[in-house]
DNA sequence: AAGTTACTTTGAAAAGC
DNA sequence: GCTTTAAAAAGTAACTT
């Protein structure tokens, strides 16, 4: 009886240990990422779920807290990408995207695909654009969605591109290798994107 | 004639996965050294893989006789290239049972619904809880089916890969049942 | 800038770590 | 879970020319 005991505590304290550790590493990732408040604790909370449905299991606590923390900043509208993740985790991007989609579908998070206008307010203040620059990328996009230009590409390219023509429209043009850099991508993507998006949005380019 | 009719019609299979066995223990060591194109690394993987390039497939032969063949474009492949496999082994001096039971695993078709789809639109019509979308990581919806048991892969091209299936009809099954979910929902 | 190669995803079997 | 095989889809990436 007495073991019972000290077994059902010692157990308490692996899961309590294991929590603080979970809870300390979600806030080292969100430091290093500069993430504010909110997103720590939603992804805390995200964290939390998932222990109680036993979604550990098999995996390791920094994948699931990064994973979490990757939810976390979509389910805020303020995504970033794996890669951004996978910089401050101990994790690979490939298996925090792969325990990503395990958690997602076991606590039924049912996240829209991440907006690349989601992207748009983070890129431009990177590359120090104005909000008339912004406002101009995201009406982009907004055409882009409504014409199909979005299915299946990555977001943070299309983001990009759209960012590049805005800010050549609006005078304040950044280079290819500028914004690929903030965004994370290459310039090929970005030069194939902004091609697709000023040809079918008949948006008239002069570098 | 129907968008599920036309669909069907693009239907290519492209790779068959098909188990099987010689009722035979093998020395791979010595199949490795008696067969030409042989690649062995047991440190590697446990199975010996011998290539046919007519048709062009890859068999993975095991110690206990058990033999995989992918790569088969069609069933019909499959069965002429472990024909040729268990004539390489026989000619190696092992006996191969003379009527091997042949598994097929799984089948990977490729079809085109002919339109350009709005993968967006498509996650909300079917149900986030009920597929994955995750362009970031892949340009691919996937969307995974009770019956047939199979997944299917729809890209934003109109184009889609079923797999999982164990037999053609399976691919059919599922691109009629894509068709008609997608004219459905009027996202086709 | 174009080309090539390669990696992402899905499915299944084999024997063993 | 991993290791190896094959093949498609389309996007992205990393090299070479």
């Amino acid at each position: 009886r007495l073991r019972k005991w000290q077994r059902r505590i010692r157990v308490s304290n692996a899961t309590e240990r294991n929590l603080a550790f979970a809870l300390s590493e979600l806030d080292r990732m969100a430091s290093a990422l500069g993430l504010p408040r909110n997103i720590r604790e939603t992804s805390a909370v995200v964290y939390r779920k998932a222990v109680t449905k036993n979604l550990i299991r098999g995996r390791s606590i920094e994948g699931v807290a990064a994973a979490a923390l990757y939810a976390a900043c979509r389910q805020n509208g303020v995504p970033r990408t794996l890669d951004e993740i996978a910089e401050v985790s101990r994790v690979s991007r490939k298996e925090i995207g792969r325990t990503y989609r395990f958690i997602s579908r076991e606590l039924g998070l049912k996240l829209m695909p991440t907006s690349p206008i989601d992207y748009v307010p983070r890129f431009c203040s990177g590359l120090n654009l104005k909000g008339e620059v912004q406002s101009r990328a995201v009406e982009i996009l907004r055409q882009a969605a409504e014409k199909e230009l979005t299915s299946g590409r990555g977001p943070t390219g299309v983001a990009a591109a759209a960012i590049y023509i805005s800010s050549i429209l609006c005078g304040e043009r950044r280079t290819q290798r500028e914004v690929a850099n903030v965004a994370g991508v290459t310039e090929v993507t970005i030069r194939n994107r902004y091609k697709e998006l000023a040809e079918e949005l008949d948006i008239e380019i002069i570098l | 004639m129907s968008k599920a009719e036309e669909a069907k019609k693009t239907i290519t299979i492209e790779n068959v996965v098909a188990s099987t066995a010689i009722g035979q223990e093998i020395d791979l060591k010595s199949v490795t050294l008696a067969l030409e194109g042989a690649d062995y690394d047991p440190e590697q993987f446990p199975g010996l893989v011998y290539r046919t390039k007519d048709p062009k497939t890859a068999a993975l032969i095991f110690r206990s006789g058990k033999i995989v063949c992918t790569g088969a474009k069609s069933i019909e492949d499959v069965d002429r290239g472990l024909k040729k496999v268990f004539k390489k082994i026989a000619s190696v001096g092992i006996k191969v049972d003379p009527n091997p039971e042949i598994t097929v695993q799984n089948i990977v078709a490729s079809a085109d619904l002919g339109s350009v789809l709005n993968l967006n639109a498509i996650a909300i019509g079917l149900g986030l809880e009920n597929i994955e979308y995750e362009p970031e990581q892949f340009p691919g919806l996937v969307y995974r089916l009770d019956s047939p048991k199979v997944v299917v892969l729809l890209f934003g091209s109109g184009k889609l890969v079923v797999t999982g299936g164990k037999k053609p009809k399976d691919a059919e099954e599922a691109v009629e049942r894509i068709v008609k979910e997608l004219e459905g929902l009027a996202l086709l």
